[in-house]
DNA sequence: GCAAGGTC
């Protein structure tokens, strides 16, 4: 074997960031492409524009940021292959081996990474450590398919320095951040232990460990007000209707009583209005992941991190396009009419398919959305792959998949509402219905299809009708707590903040448990008490790193610098002095910042104690928590006086209603006598 | 060991 592994004596090569990335390329540069293997790795080897060129693929980052330093402050660190840094990451040592033989070779080099930041850095590295010293070539393309490949390696760019540096820079900022501030709360926590803890912070995860911690405690405090609805039947023939009360609900018991004295005084309520609409409900968007890990949250109860881990297995199995895509636009070349067909094959969508190329008469117009990624177009089913072996789980998801892009081409949907709104002694009530007129794409995406109520009487359909009263009166519901966060809520919240991608959010989400900040019980999420001293911890010392707003700075930050207003090494130079000076006010405030960390985890030895539940006693020997609790049951009863209660009534209800925070009900349970004698 | 970002 001359040249070895069957490698033309020198050639371009071209480096992607994933193998189903390299196979396209290789196979839309030169449909002769031909397949060989390097540890496991596969590459291509092409002809192109007659000459000989090798296609060979990354595997995402295959280095990382590292340093061999102990302790912090630390800001010396370099880029390392990434099986280094992380040795639980074989794979990247087999695929960078590959690329060190297929480098050899090389006499030029083209960067074919997707063509966003992380591409340039991923193929940039690659080429700094492996490809010294040769030519190199820019390819931009923003979608894999084999006219936009062609255009891009027709007008191929230099090395997109700009962005490089912009992406290096995004890195080493999150590394400074993310490092110094874990250490320095680890050392902390350990001290206060008494045992050694390893414990994370970071730009992404923290603001979404605050997130949870605040939606809890606002829930442990929580103290439910009472409200009064009134229930008014009306009679329309010989049957009785039940209205839904559409208005202000009442605060006290009497108001309330007054209201129905006056409706059955009255005798009649009186129609205002009659509303009826028609309403298109356009077919939905092309998936993109984040409404991918919404909708099987919703519908197929998966976890963000699940979807996101089958639709992998489902894009490694060819048969969906790449998942994690912001995108909710299908690729403008994309022949759906050839994916229809190739899926009508699997008789499970046979006729779903033909009815939907009839209703459409072949026209198949994408109800594309507005989500933009810079890579890789929406989530679609390729047609491909066999779907016949897949696990349960993985099938849900396929056809899940597979009906959102059947929908999306469908007809919208029509319904027709009926609203008639009533008055009764001043205040408004009303009673809907609601009508599928239409089916639409409803046929092919039956999730979102709403259900259908009755029909409302004729004599209701009138402007200025009086209806007669059945009955009336009132019943009492008291006011709920915000929900437990879930992961699938967290995902969207770091999603409509702009915090996290497509790759990372569900994967950051799963870290703040294996830290054991937050636990879940039957899919509700709760935090620890190392989560909550952890929250309040970096809230107090480190708030920049909790709040959003940094992931903002860095973005304008990766703005400047591609733009060439700013360095990396100023931009870098600048952290370094914030974090320093952060990480030297901690160090001075050590010994106060130890003294907090009873007051959220009971330890032994910690002084006074709360005698609810162990953590250091601030006053009435009563914990920070416990004491604010105690504040808003006292403080709450002046709204329940009001409302017509007395105060063992109020305690009574405390103790009995769900609803109530747990902070609040221990409190009440222990201290309900103090409570009584307070409210006096 | 700690981040966040890729992908297997
Ligand atoms: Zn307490």
């Amino acid at each position: 074997m001359r040249y070895g592994y069957g490698l033309p004596p020198s050639y371009t090569l071209i480096i992607a960031e994933k193998p189903r990335a390299a196979e396209k390329i290789a196979k839309a540069l030169d449909p002769h492409a031909v397949k060989g293997r390097l540890r496991g790795v596969p590459y291509w080897v092409i002809r192109w524009n007659g000459r000989p060129a090798v296609v060979a693929s990354a595997a995402g980052h295959l280095y990382s940021l590292y340093t061999d330093r102990r302790g912090w402050p630390v800001f010396e660190y370099r880029w390392v292959p990434r099986y280094v840094a992380e040795p639980g990451s074989s794979h990247t040592k087999r695929f960078l081996e590959a690329l060190k033989v297929l480098a050899q070779r090389a006499h030029t080099t083209i960067n074919a990474c997707d063509y966003d930041i992380e591409g340039s850095v991923i193929g940039y590295l690659i080429i700094k450590f492996l490809l010294p010293g040769r030519r190199v070539f820019r390819a931009k393309f923003s979608s894999l398919t084999r006219s936009e490949i062609l255009r891009a390696f027709r007008s191929l760019g230099s090395l997109d320095h700009e962005m490089v540096e912009a992406g290096l820079c995004r890195h080493e900022l999150d590394w400074m951040w993310g490092i110094n501030v874990s250490r320095a709360i680890s050392d902390l926590m350990s001290d206060a232990l008494g045992k050694k803890v390893i414990l994370s912070a970071g730009r992404v995860q923290s603001p979404t460990l605050l997130r949870a911690v605040t939606r809890i405690i606002e829930r442990r405090l929580f103290v439910p007000l009472p409200r009064f609805y009134p229930r008014v039947q009306v009679r329309v023939g010989n049957k009785l209707l039940g209205l839904e009360y559409d208005d202000e609900p009442f605060t006290s018991r009497s108001s309330a009583a007054e209201f129905v004295k006056c409706i059955r005084e009255e005798g009649y309520v009186r129609v205002t209005e009659v509303r009826i609409e028609e309403k298109r409900v356009l077919p939905p968007h092309p998936f993109n992941l984040p409404d991918l890990q919404k909708e099987a949250g919703q519908i197929l109860r998966f976890s963000p991190y699940t979807t996101q881990k089958l639709a992998e297995d489902l894009y490694l199995e060819a048969l969906i396009s790449y998942p994690r895509t912001n995108s909710q636009k299908l690729p403008p070349t994309l022949d759906n009419r050839g994916v229809l067909k190739a899926l009508s094959r699997n008789p499970r969508y046979r006729s779903l398919i033909a009815s939907l190329l009839l209703e459409t008469r072949g026209i198949l117009r994408p109800n594309n959305g507005p989500s933009y990624d810079p890579a890789h177009p929406a989530i679609y089913p390729t047609g491909e792959g066999s779907a016949k072996r897949l696990s349960k789980k993985h099938l849900a998801l396929y056809d899940l998949i597979v009906r959102r892009y059947l929908a999306t081409f469908a007809q919208p949907a029509v319904l027709r509402s009926v609203t008639v709104y009533v008055s009764a002694c001043g205040r408004r009530f009303r009673i809907s219905t609601l009508r599928v007129v239409r089916e639409g794409w409803y046929r092919y995406y039956p999730y979102h299809r709403p259900r259908e109520g009755e029909g409302i009487p004729q004599e209701l359909l009138k402007r200025g009708a009086k209806i007669p009263v059945a009955k009336a009166s009132y019943s009492i519901r008291y006011t709920k707590p915000p929900p437990p966060p879930t992961r699938l809520e967290l995902l969207r919240w770091m999603e409509s903040v702009g915090i996290g991608t497509e790759s990372t959010r569900a994967e950051i989400i799963e870290v703040l448990f294996r830290r054991g900040y937050v636990v879940a019980r039957s899919g509700r999420i709760d935090v620890s008490d190392l989560g909550l001293a952890v929250a309040s911890l970096l809230q107090e010392f480190f708030p920049q790193l909790v709040e959003v707003e940094l992931t903002r700075r860095f973005e304008e930050y990766v703005e400047a610098i591609r733009a060439r207003k700013l360095r990396c090494r100023e931009v870098v130079e600048e952290a370094k002095k914030v974090i320093s000076g952060s990480l030297e006010r901690f160090r001075s405030s050590y010994r106060k910042a130890l003294e907090e960390v009873p007051s959220f985890i009971p330890v032994a030895g910690a002084g006074d104690r709360c005698r609810l539940c162990g953590r250091r006693a601030v006053s009435r020997s009563l914990c920070r928590i416990h004491l604010e609790a105690y504040r808003r049951v006292v403080e709450a009863y002046e709204e329940w006086r009001r409302a017509g209660f007395s105060k063992e009534e109020y305690l009574d209800r405390i103790r009995r209603l769900k609803s109530v925070g747990q902070y609040i009900r221990e409190v009440v349970e222990a201290l309900g006598s103090e409570i009584l004698r307070e409210l006096s």
